[in-house]
DNA sequence: TATAACTTTCAATAATTACTGAAAGTTTAA
DNA sequence: TTAAACTTTCAGTAATTATTGAAAGTTATA
């Protein structure tokens, strides 16, 4: 395999793995292709790259944008913008572990709070529709918090000395 | 909030949150409503219930057993078949995760130990997607084997172990 | 301040994914 | 072995989501 094709693969299989952490395909296509880029890169090298519209490199740039994992970069005398991506994978993965907690786990969890808390009418129903979500809360506020603390760690240590730990 | 709301936004709720964990609504709403059901349903309940087709149900009810976390009941005497879920939360947990990593994180770990192993011809670009997706790779693989191990704990002990290590 | 170089917006369209419903298939029991 | 009771399949359709492209907007510099 060469570089071409090593490059290509990165990025349609990154990319296609993007539905896994919340994110649309040209998304996932963009970072990745800004994750493994020497330099920075423009809104044209982008288009020609991907072979994407205009429109969509721009709408999903500035989605990346908002998730904080891609950045304008000026170049001094370049009257073009050019962007990059977060380099570091422990901290790509705490932001976009953070983003995602915060969309869409955390509103979940509260969902999940409001009606495992509903007023017990002493019938069968009720009381498994209030044990079961229950428990779903705590495994998810848990996990979710689990997740939050170890994405938060900059150093891997802990994950070193966890893995250590459960092996 | 009494019954059926707190049951209408449970179903609802936890359909919706479906795509995080890789399935479409109508399989997570199917699993939702089993879940706090104090006893099997019919594929007519669930039709009736979820106000889906008849075909909408089958498919995706064969989905849930694929996936190992619907089953169905024989009830004795009864020509219908009734089908009932995993009600033990922890248990659910272990499945779903096993299950994603296998259909999707494996495949992608696969991809990126490939592309991380293209010979190195010396230039830039080349040492830069090495490293790149060689460390995604390491990140990946970590993360897969944390979540596996955590999830295969009957018990969970060693959650609130580790919670109170990274606390 | 005019204009060229660039970016953003968004209505239209394409692509993808989910759902329906009726026909075909299967099973059970009389 | 037939018929009723049920389930599965799948072609067609609907709903959703992603993408394009051109017009509108913005900014830098001559």
């Amino acid at each position: 395999m060469n570089y071409e094709e090593a490059k290509h693969k990165f990025i349609s299989t990154w990319g296609s793995l993007g539905s896994l952490w919340g994110i649309n395909k040209a998304m996932a296509q963009i970072q990745s292709l800004l994750f493994i880029s020497t330099k920075p890169l423009s809104m044209e090298d982008i288009m020609a790259e991907l072979k994407i519209s205009r429109g969509n490199t721009s709408m999903n740039l500035r989605q990346l944008m908002d998730w904080g994992i891609v950045t304008k970069e000026i170049i001094p005398g370049e009257r073009r913008e050019y962007f990059t991506t977060e380099k570091d994978v422990q901290e790509l993965a705490r932001v976009i572990a953070k983003e995602r907690s915060r969309r869409e786990i955390e509103p979940v969890i509260k969902v999940l709070k409001e009606v495992s808390s509903i007023e017990d009418d002493g019938s069968e129903k009720t009381k498994e529709l209030i044990k079961q979500t229950k428990a779903l809360h705590d495994l998810t506020e848990t996990a979710n918090s689990m997740v939050g603390k170890l994405v938060n760690q900059k150093q891997n240590w802990i994950t070193k000395s966890l893995l250590k730990l459960i092996n």
